[in-house]
RNA sequence: GUCGCCAUCGUCUAACGGCUCAGGACAUCAGGUUCUCAUCCUGAAGAUUGGGGGUUCGAAUCCCCCUGGCGACACCA
């Protein structure tokens, strides 16, 4: 059988990052076999649309390396009447009904109503309900997590399947349109567990065979419960936009809800795929922890070409970009081993293109000036401006001084970069050049 | 509250009845390298596998109960 899998967002906002992990999960399945990855955009729900969203999930699944072999939006298939044509047969057929009353919401809803009065009274237009049956039993297996489940239906409530506006809710869509596109794996997350016997009784009643249904693990905020906004930066392109790199993020969230036997850390997306085995899928939620996503982005800058890192630190950085390039790779070299994402870079590095406010009160109770001082006189000697001659300059001077070099050296990063952490100042001042690491010396003086 | 799912170091996890008084990674701590910070290398600490009962010669692994966590209970997805 081949295998087609879907990713089925909702243009609701921002991508989240577990429906990235959802759709990178579904991809993968579906790549690893040989199949189809389906892309559905589930916009019924026109007042919680927000514009651009839709594409922007295209940009973000291409970003990330996952492209769709086919996109449906769902909106336009309701022009066709696929929905409202399943809504009329099930009704035909009793395992539908009118219901006439108000709508409710998770604000109105006070408490779980099982069977819906309108169930019995034959109205002729409204919104379409499902009628679930009484005492049976309706189970089955679910694919990620590998048991079989059940529920009474006595349990299940009288849900709708089309609104009043002729759109079908989440509940008739999917079934209507996994079916229809042939979807052999429908991953989701386990949020939607609930509702399984819905959808379970709409394939029956609709004579449909439902797909293999699987559940991912819902990933948890440190603070707990679900990862949320509230709590948490919980969107794509914040992440992006903090400096994470895509394929650091994408393998961080592949590893939370799933493992490879050999726990093996380090995946690319293809690698991902060649290795996937649905054993892996975990079974209990994971907790979001940035610390590991900051280890798997270091990992990921550290493996990248200097010419790639530098490439992406233009991108990220105006003022970078405007210098020479044989002064912006000096920079990324220095660099690239001390960052754990792009937007470290500014606060690292931005002293090398940018002057920096010196605090006089970081040099603490060190001699600055009388280092300083001796310093400026050795460096105007110094020729040529290279790394290795600046050095063996400054450790004559710290020899003869008798000075600690540890002291010396504070003093020398603190006057040219404002700070106490940098890459090693020599190599720093041979990029700032003579002129400029003299001035700078001598503006704090 | 009702229904459902889940339960191994702080976190992500390995272990699919015996090779395990539980292995790896992140984080933490210590040491080495070093002009600081990182990188890199070494090492340490960290889980009597939530608790209690079974089954078995033998259980983290199977069963039951409890507890806990999470999810869902909309004309939202």
């Amino acid at each position: 059988m081949e295998i087609r899998t879907r990713f089925a967002p909702s243009p609701t906002g921002s991508l989240h990052i577990g429906s990235l992990r959802t759709a990178a999960y579904a991809y993968t399945l579906a790549k690893h076999n040989g199949g189809q990855f389906i892309l559905r955009i589930e916009d019924t729900d026109q007042k919680r649309e927000v514009a651009g969203s839709r594409e922007k999930i295209m940009e973000l699944l291409t970003l990330f390396g996952m492209p769709w072999d086919e996109l449906y939006i769902q909106s336009e298939r309701v022009k066709t009447g696929v929905y409202q044509k399943a809504a009329n047969a099930l009704l035909s057929s009793g395992h539908a009904f009118f219901c006439q009353c108000p709508p409710r919401n998770s604000k109105t809803a006070s408490e779980k109503v099982l069977r819906d009065p309108c169930r019995d009274k034959n109205f002729t237009s409204g919104a379409i309900k499902l009628r679930v049956p009484d005492n049976e039993k309706i189970e089955f297996h679910d694919y990620v997590l590998n048991t079989d489940i059940h529920w009474d239906t006595n349990e299940v409530a009288d849900i709708t399947l089309l609104k009043t506006d002729g759109f079908p809710t989440y509940h008739l869509a999917v079934v209507v349109d996994d079916s229809e596109m042939k979807i052999s794996h429908a991953l989701r997350a386990a949020e939607w567990l609930p509702s399984t016997p819905v959808h379970l009784l709409t394939y029956r009643y609709l004579n449909l065979i439902p797909p293999q249904i699987g559940h991912l693990t819902v990933v948890l905020d440190p603070e707990g419960g679900k990862l949320s906004k509230r709590k948490s930066t919980v969107s794509v392109d914040r992440f992006i936009a903090d400096g994470y790199l895509p394929e650091a993020l994408l393998n961080f969230i592949i590893l939370l809800g799933w493992a490879p036997k050999d726990n093996r850390e380090l995946f690319t997306l293809d690698e991902f795929v060649t290795a996937f085995d649905p054993n892996g899928f975990q079974k209990s939620n994971p907790v979001f922890h940035i610390e590991k996503l900051d280890w798997f982005n270091g990992e990921y800058i550290r493996q990248l070409s200097v010419e790639q890192l530098n490439s992406l630190f233009i991108v990220h950085c105006s003022l970078f970009s405007s210098l020479n390039p044989k002064k912006q790779i000096a920079i990324t070299k220095l660099v690239q081993d001390r960052i754990v994402k792009l937007s470290d870079f500014n606060p690292l590095a931005g002293f090398l293109f940018e002057r920096p406010k010196v605090d006089i009160s970081l040099f603490g109770n060190l001699d600055y000036k009388e280092h300083l001082k001796s310093a400026v006189e050795v460096l105007s000697l110094v020729n040529p401006w290279t790394n290795e001659n600046i050095q063996e300059k400054l450790m004559g001077l710290i020899k003869e001084k008798g000075w600690k070099t540890g002291d010396f050296f504070m003093s020398f990063r603190i006057a040219l970069s404002g700070s106490k952490f940098t890459p090693p100042i020599t190599n720093c001042a041979e990029i700032l050049g003579k002129e400029e690491t003299i001035s700078r010396f001598e503006a704090v003086l």
